[in-house]
DNA sequence: CCCGAAGTACGACCGCTGTCAAACTTTGAT
DNA sequence: ATCAAAGTTTGACAGCGGTCGTACTTCGGG
């Protein structure tokens, strides 16, 4: 079971590079906010990076590897493999540079109107 | 020329009660984003409000009609006739209680990838 | 009174994207 | 070697939303 397989690794833009409205069509999608509001959660509580698997996702496999690769190329994850799952990290500190404060906005949003931490699971 | 035409006047919803769904759908398009970014240059400027032809955009009259009524709608702007005119002012303060640094981080975004300020037009 | 200017309302069209199922790949365990 | 688990890829489909043209409304001026 390596770590990070070198071989299959996704590309991974660079935040600042991004154009605002690739970062915005990444975010304005509810299943593609929720995976962020997940991350950031666990994130903040320094729990380990979630598996694609281990979200909280109420669509299919498919539609779940879209909603990742959206929002990697909007710089807003990073994803390497562990095995045969793929862990996911939210890119705070490059992305809060290259957006300042707007990831903070939209998540601080999203608690406020929805403060339970994870519909179905405990948290 | 009456002010405010109180029989004509559109509904103007509180920012509060917006879901933030409705915020990001509206600040997805990017005509609607120069919009936003027109009138917030003319607010920092303490300029008049801008009448629906004001605008430099590059879409139909109808599609615009379209557009300010999304803006309308997420909160984010309020509209009054005067004569046979339609100004449109930015609910900073209002839209900034409800959703805090959203706004900002979006139009500073904006500012930063596009420094000129209204393309077409002196400013 | 009549016309033009400024927007709005309505219908239609079209492209984009979120969705899924099915087939495939890769990894790890038995 | 075999099998299951975890994701990816591909292709197809459906619905939403941005767009326009046209007709309509309202206001102001000559």
């Amino acid at each position: 079971m390596r770590e990070s397989d070198d071989g299959r690794a996704p590309e991974h833009p660079d935040p600042a590079g991004v154009p605002l409205q690739q970062v915005l069509d990444a975010l304005v999608d509810p299943a593609r906010r929720s995976i962020v509001r997940q991350m950031c959660d666990a994130d903040d509580a320094r729990a380990a990076d979630i598996s694609c698997g281990g979200f909280d996702l109420a669509v299919s496999k498919s539609t779940a590897t879209h909603h990742f690769r959206v929002l990697r190329e909007a710089g807003l994850i990073r994803q390497y493999y562990v095995g045969t799952s793929r862990k996911n990290a939210l890119r705070r500190a490059e992305f809060g540079t290259a957006f300042p404060g707007l990831l903070d906005a939209v998540v601080d949003a999203e608690r406020r109107a929805r403060p339970e931490c994870t519909p179905g699971r405990a948290g």
